[in-house]
This record gives C-alpha cells, structure tokens and sequence, in this order.
RNA sequence: GGUCCGUUCGUCUAGGGGUUAGGACAUCAGAUUUUCAUUCUGGUAACACGGGUUCGAUUCCCGUACGGACUACCA
C-alpha cells in the first residue's frame, strides 16, 4: 500500500475521550503500516466553546499511550499551521470561490427569522425542517436579495453567513472503506452554514479544506460523520478537487457497557472506570474526571484492548504490541457494529501485560507511591516479582506491599476464630526461638526452620500457617509466605510475631 | 418524524450456502497452589424475526422488528 497521509483532528473543547482514542489509533496504525504520515489537526473553530488547556491535554494524552505525531501544531510540517484558528484566511478565499462560482449564498437571517422558518414547516407537517432548495427562495439571502441589497448589507457590516447552495435533486453517492457505497439524496441534505458570522468557517468547510491542502489520503473518523459524508463530497466537488477526494473510512461507534447509546462520561461514571486517558480537571466547573493512567492502567494495554474494540486481526492472537497491531492492521477488517465497552476486559489486559513486564519495570509503581528513601530500587523490585501474578492495576503494588512497611494494627477476626489455637501458638513461639540464631535468612531457610519446628513439635504444618500468616501480615491471604518472611527480615518477623502473640490472647 | 448505518454466546468477535458455528473476557465446576491470587482442565452459553432464492440458508435477496448516528452559525 502507498504511504497514506491521515490525520487526527479533534477540537480542543475538553478532555479527550477514549472513542476519539481509538480514532487516532486507527489514523496511527495505517500510517505507519504504510510508512505513511500522521497529522494532528487542531479544529478550533468554535470560539465559544474553546477550553483553556485542552490542546495540551490532548497532546500529552496520545504521547501518553504512545501515538506519534509526525505533523501538527506543536511540530509544525509543510502544510503548517495546523490549527485551524490560524488559518481563517484560508477558508475564506474557498468561501468566496464557491459564491462566485454559483454554488454558495450569502444569508443574513436572524436567528429568530430561522425559528420561524422550522416552526412554519413544522406546521405544515413537513417532515424536513431545513434552510434547502425547498426554503431558501423564502429567506433573507443573496439569492432572493437584489445585488446592490447585499452589497449594501454587506458594506453596513450587517451579520452574514456563507450557505452551500445543495443541489435539490441529484444522488450523491459516496463510497465508504468499511460501508461500501451509500447514497443519499440531495434533497435530505439542508444548504450548511460554510462560513459563520464570526467569520470562522464550520467544521465541513474547514474539514475539506484542509484534508485537500494538506494531502490527506484517508480520513478515518466516527460514524457520526456519515450523514454529513456526501455533504462534503459535495464540497470537493464544487471546488474542483474530486479527483483529490480521500477515501472515507467510518469507524463504528463505542457503545456504553450496558443498555445502548453511545458510550458517555455519565455511563463511565456510574460504572466506575476512566473514559479519558489521563486525569482532567475541568478548568470552568473545576470537576475532576478520573484518567487511565492515574487509574492504573499500562498504556500499551489500554491500546490493545481499545485496537480490539471494531478490529480483530482474523487470528485467535489476543495480546499485540504496537508493532504487532502495526503490522496486522488493515482497514478492511474493520467491523461496522458498533462495540460495547466492557471494562473487565480491559481489566484483563492490564493484567497481562503488567504481568509481562520485569520486576525493575514494575518497581516504578511501587516506589512513587512510597515515602522517599524507604525501600531501595532492589528491594522494590523484588517484591514487585513477589506481587506481579495478583495484580490488576499498578497501584495495586502500593496496596498489596503494604504490610511490608507497616506492622498489622488489627487481625483477621475469621482467620483467628478458626485457625488460632494452643499449637498454633506454640509453633509460633518455637519458630521465632528458632529464627533468632539465623541472619538473614532466605525464604528457603525460613521454610525448613518452620518445617524443623512443626515436625518436632508434631503439629502439621498447614494446620498453623494461616495463624503464622496473620501474624505477621494481619489477613489471612496474600503473597507467598516464606518470601515476604525473607523480604521483612527475621527481626521483624520476629516482633511481629510475639506482638501477635501477646495482642490476639487479649482478646 | 425524516435520512443514513447496523444486528453471531452476557461482552468483544471469527466464520460463511452443507461446520460438532471457533476463540477471548466474564461465569460455573474440577485440579494445582497446605491461604488468596495465578496457572491448567472442563462445562453452560449465540446466528433478532418473517418471507423468498436454493436440493440445502446462520451465510445471498426483500421486508419487519429492534438498536444507533445524524437532523445547529458544535465538532
């Protein structure tokens, strides 16, 4: 396949949200599957719903989970600037292009005029309420205005805005990667705002615009472009770049994990899991909306199991690197229903890749979440080894290790009624007798040491090891024994346990 | 309402005119781990419905139902 240009471009309204995650992904994968090229496009276009600090967030989302942006506003390229804010210019020119050549309208209706206009036609039971062949001749606009009006409007700085002139009868047909062909009449289609009265153009001006400026080959975006999709053919057509006319492929939408609809931070919430990649604070209402990173999620994870939600590679190959979704990834296996979002899922990807990575990777977790100088990269490591088979998230090192920094306050009451008992006492007494004439001892001399004294004193050993157990960790599950014996020191496996000792027999 | 898109286990999905409809997550049971988790083995579980076409349809066609997206001077 040729090096495709692609490109991803959202609008910096707010945090990112994880359907606009797996777009970009899919925009990455291709392009590198083709040595091809990834664009960031800024559309910012919609002044009133600008949010401070949202671009950055963007940016910092996709390095986050390790898609490279070849071309962009913070990288600048051949086709720069790319956010559309800085290139009003630009569309204007198109706009008058597409006046001049009959295919474009001035309008200068009100708000209230327009009310009135879908109110009219609701009336008359119609069932398309739109400015369109059918209504513009009954509208205040340059195509019912004598010429010396709407110069005269024009030069008293009356509010305009520039509409595409729809054709009212034509098939426009267009033809989708993952669709095949759709028609849609042009009828269905109403004359869209190009250029607003702030002088910004609309999304679908802007958008061809600059996908056919910038050389874009392929646009990959969600499923809720499809109806406006020939709209745009539209465009490319009346400007004279068809020929140039990028292949449209519509991704399926993402689904909320229950019910339907498309997947929403309302859904995410009641849920209980992240739908952005990292933490955002909203800067208007200072709301906090929980990331994947500070939730505890890997990045290559969270991008293996969102490549999986709308593509599969046809192999029963579950876990892929980067590398390996670059190289499988084509657009035709692409599904076109759209997918739930199941958290356990994702869960589970977590864990797998958590578990692949070394303990010294690992340690990093640990050790962000401990006080400073409490435990030593090696030491961390090592328990990260002891922990990595029953962990899900990478906060959960912090929470499993914790009995290792801290000595247990309270004792499982369920393991002590069952499991507490004269031998068990007794072993244990024995037992720290024993670890006293040893130095560091390792899990394997603990082991035979406890073996020694159970064996002597005739008690199996199983019968009193959850008493050992909750001894010295406080609950009667967790990590293998010996090691975190081995890990705490005989010292202070011996403290605790005769604190254990004396505590438990109070109550 | 209209236009467009969609529909295989609970979920993500493979498959495709004749298959014991395959895998993964979840779930259940057993084994291992003298705990829990991990791991392993096994089980339950799906072609929305109705018409065609055909020797045969889950697969192709048409409807119906259901779901979704869109229907802004938002993207």
């Amino acid at each position: 396949m040729h090096p495709v240009r692609v490109r991803f471009a959202p609008s910096p309204t707010g945090a990112l949200h994880i359907g606009g995650v797996r777009t970009a992904l899919y925009n990455y994968l291709l392009a590198r599957k083709t040595n091809g090229t990834m664009i960031l496009r800024i559309e910012d276009t919609d002044q009133t719903r600008f949010v401070p600090g949202a671009e950055e967030y963007i940016m910092k989302s996709l390095e986050w989970v390790g898609i490279k942006i070849d071309e962009g506003a913070a990288q600048g390229g051949p086709h720069a600037p790319y956010r559309q804010s800085e290139r009003k210019a630009i569309y204007k020119q198109y706009a008058q292009k597409l006046i001049d050549e009959g295919n474009a309208y001035y309008a200068f209706d009100s708000e209230e005029e327009l009310e009135a206009m879908r109110n009219r036609l609701k009336a008359t039971g119609s069932s398309l309420q739109q400015y369109s062949a059918t209504t513009r001749m009954m509208m205040a606009n340059s195509l019912t205005l004598s010429e010396s009006e709407v110069a005269q409007k024009l030069a008293a700085g009356s509010p305009y805005v520039i509409r595409l002139k729809v054709p009212d009868s034509e098939e426009i047909e267009l033809s989708d990667l993952i669709r095949g062909e759709v028609k849609v009449h042009s009828s269905q289609i109403d004359d869209k705002v190009l250029m607003k009265s702030d002088g910004m153009p609309t999304y679908h001006l802007a958008n061809v615009v600059d996908d056919y400026l910038m050389q874009i080959t392929h646009v990959i975006r969600g499923e809720e472009w499809l109806p406006s999709a020939p709209l745009h053919v539209l465009l490319y057509r009346f400007l004279g770049w068809e020929k140039q006319m990028p292949q449209f492929a519509h991704l399926p939408l993402l689904l909320k994990p229950d019910g339907n609809g498309k997947l929403s931070k309302r859904d995410a919430d009641k849920a209980g899991f992240p739908l952005f990649p990292l933490n955002w604070t909203d800067p208007n209402t200072g709301e906090l909306s929980k990331g994947f990173r500070e939730s505890g999620y890997l990045p290559d994870a969270l991008i293996n199991f969102l490549a999986f939600l709308g593509w599969n590679p046809g192999t029963e190959q579950e876990i892929f690197s980067i590398q390996e979704l670059i190289d499988s990834f084509t657009v035709e296996r692409i599904g076109k229903a759209g997918a739930r979002f199941d958290i356990l899922k994702a869960q589970w990807f977590n864990q797998q890749y958590l578990k692949a990575r070394t303990n010294d990777e690992l340690a990093v977790y640990l050790l962000e979440a401990l006080p400073p100088n409490l435990c030593s990269k090696e030491k961390a490591a090592k328990i990260c080894g002891m922990l990595k088979e029953r962990v899900t998230f990478t906060h959960d090192f912090a929470t499993q290790a914790r009995f290792l920094f801290e000595a247990p306050t309270v004792y499982d009451p369920q393991v002590i009624s069952k499991k507490w008992n004269d031998d068990a006492v007794n072993v244990l007494t024995a037992f720290s007798e024993a670890l006293k004439k040893l130095t560091n001892p390792t899990a394997e001399v603990i082991k035979t040491t406890l073996e020694q004294v159970t064996t002597s004193l005739n008690i199996g050993t199983g019968k009193i090891l959850q008493a050992l157990r909750v001894a010295v960790t406080g609950a009667g599950s967790g990590p293998d024994l010996m090691l975190s014996m081995e890990i705490l020191g005989s010292q202070e496996v011996i403290t605790r346990i005769q604190r254990a000792i004396t505590t438990i027999k109070k109550i």
